[in-house]
DNA sequence: AGTTTGTTTAGAATCATTCTAGTCTTTTTG
DNA sequence: CAAAAAGACTAGAATGATTCTAAACAAACT
């Protein structure tokens, strides 16, 4: 992605939010351009130490608050904490996509494909037919063992 | 359900884990039947004080371990906090199906439905292909308004 | 019987998240 | 523009779910 498209992202995402009246602060861009540029699932503390030096003052606090604006417009989405941490992670959900989760690293990987947008339509049916949920949203996440763990624990099982 | 059908899932999850020379204590007996028998997406307060009658003496702590050994053996999940509570939720996987959250009450509901075991496969192999992990499981999670806080939420509006 | 390994208990410790009170900023209104 | 109102931010305290620790207990192994 280019920085272009980042800028362009951003803008977008910043129209979306006045349209519904949501005031643009420093905090918030800041939070939101950190989200869009990086897509390593920071958890709070990544993002605050990550923007540490464009907003010195910057409350702890106010990173909840704004992820919780965020979640609630449906722009990121929240992940589970892995085996590793306790805390929560996050997500900039611009382009659909679903997680591969490792469960003996932690790790975090997106998954994009194409038929991943047939997929939830189908699964936002299938529960309104079952449930009468009106559905706005679904995450999906698969758990596994990366390549990397799987080399290493293939490796340990060979020698021990 | 029946209770002979109940009596049956729990005699075979017991199989399943002592084939893997996990011991069957009385807590984790009890632990487990709990899970078999509500599907109420309970938080391990609700589990403590629902068993609390059968095991007097049990510590919160064996609750945690024994919920991680479950979940470590594919036997239930964790499903996320919701906004109402601040705490995990577990439910006894034995038929696989997928939940409906919604983001008004926090209630859960689960969902059957054939098709979900394609789908399921489908997201399996396109991980694989993508991300080359190793597959063990997957989690889906539809988020909307259940029909109660829909009614609920349409009245207020109408109202106000 | 004694030793090792694994499990449970009770309570303390941790730490992510939420709450609170006060301050600051922006918007609205006259 | 000034005043009032609404919304947002900060710093630090409070909460509370989860994890950790040390000691007691139970089961498996020699």
């Amino acid at each position: 992605m280019t920085e272009e498209s980042a800028a362009q992202t951003l803008a977008a995402v910043i129209a979306k939010l006045k349209s519904r009246n949501i005031r643009i602060t420093p905090q918030r861009e800041v939070i939101l351009n950190y989200l869009i540029t990086h897509h390593n699932h920071p958890d709070v503390e990544t993002i605050y130490q990550g923007i540490a030096d464009q907003l010195p003052n910057l409350s702890v606090a106010t990173v909840y608050n704004t992820l919780k604006l965020f979640i609630d417009n449906d722009i990121i989405i929240e992940l589970p904490s892995t085996d590793k941490d306790g805390s929560l992670h996050y997500d900039f959900f611009g382009v659909p996509h679903f997680h591969a989760i490792c469960e003996n690293c932690g790790k975090i990987t997106d998954v994009f494909a194409d038929e991943y947008s047939a997929i939830n339509k189908q699964v936002a049916q299938l529960t309104r037919q079952q449930t009468n949920y009106q559905v706005t949203n679904s995450h999906l996440e698969v758990y596994g063992l990366c390549p990397e763990c799987r080399q290493k624990l293939n490796l340990q099982k060979g020698t021990g």
